[in-house]
DNA sequence: TATATTATATAACATGCGTTATATAATATA
DNA sequence: TATATTATATAACGCATGTTATATAATATA
């Protein structure tokens, strides 16, 4: 009983994802969601009882995007399929980017600490990979995420030089990761012999 | 004529600058600045015509601080001495870095055009880099400094594994330079024959 | 020493924020 | 249809901010 309500939860995300988008996450203010959305703040606090709630709300959906980027690419190699997955993030969501990235959260470091294993298993069975031993591929592994963090940060940031497209992202992308996997099989060659 | 003033420009920067470093450059307002000097704002104002003239001397303050921590490598290997001045400014002053790199200002994309032409004369001058054509050069700079920032990053936002000191900050560095290089002159010699 | 000048502390103002109280409008249900 | 219930718009409250007006204190200079 009663009016239906104007906006769903789904609606005041969206509006404030959007100037998170432009603004970041910290320009978000009630007020502004509900000038968006062409109403009063009213219609916002039905959906969601304080700001607190609204951006944990919030950081789902970008979670969310997150993973849905990540099932776009499907290379079969996964350190790959998440660094392009994260590079279209920083390009796409910049602003969101930068203050997910930049902020000191735990979210990162749980995140990294939650993949590792998953993708040295990952490694185990990469033909590409064999022979190494888990001390060298974890050493990969770290120069490839600090390599792929670098290269989302001047993406969200615009360093990069003007012709870079999608294609030249990967390229330098699996360019690096030859470097480090091809110098870290000679090195294991020179001290072999 | 007239009573002398209470502080400096310098004691009021450094005491803005004891808070960035704390709680991030945005965070600084004229009343925390009064509070850390045991004052009122009415001495900021003497100094400082209003917010935004202090946060061009702090940002100067800033850049300062980045020479003077330049200056202290000294290698001769300039990218390499960039790379740990980068570095030691993300561990020293994590807040700030974060909120200057992160931030999407114009500062560093001036900053790494102004920095390219120097580097690749540099690095035409090495002899370990001897025999790569300019473009060659570039792609490697651009590998390095992607692979710099995001340890810068890592670094500023506690990512890497607890036993990482300047020591293994240096060796990754040079591990990858090496990578890079090593790399770039085997795709080389492969084309050649 | 007297005075003009300048620094300071205090308190106020305007603004923007999250949140909430209140009156009004809309609607499901009896 | 009448009513209870709920959503909405509006305006207000409390708080923090940058900035400024004002009264007071300090000091260089005549």
């Amino acid at each position: 009983m009663g009016p239906k309500a104007k906006f769903t939860k789904e609606q005041v995300i969206d509006a404030a994802f959007e100037i998170a988008q432009i603004e970041g996450l910290d320009n978000i203010t009630m007020r502004k969601i509900a000038e968006k959305l062409g109403s009063s703040v009213a219609p916002i606090y039905v959906n969601f009882q304080d700001t607190s709630e609204l951006t944990k709300a919030l950081i789902e959906r970008v979670i969310n995007i997150s993973q849905q980027l990540l099932k776009e690419e499907n290379t079969g190699n996964p350190f790959f399929d998440i660094g392009m997955a994260s590079l279209r993030f920083a390009k796409e969501y910049s602003a969101i980017f930068r203050d997910i990235v930049l902020r000191n959260n735990d979210h990162m470091k749980d995140y990294d600490e939650k993949m590792a294993p998953i993708l040295i298993q990952e490694m185990k069975n990469d033909p590409e990979l064999e022979g190494f031993t888990e001390k060298e591929l974890k050493e990969i592994l770290l120069k490839m995420r600090i390599f792929q963090i670098g290269l989302s940060v001047m993406v969200a940031n615009g360093l990069l030089p003007n012709n870079y497209g999608k294609q030249e992202l990967k390229d330098i992308l699996l360019s690096t990761a030859d470097d480090v996997i091809m110098s870290a099989r000679i090195r294991k060659r020179d001290l072999k012999y």
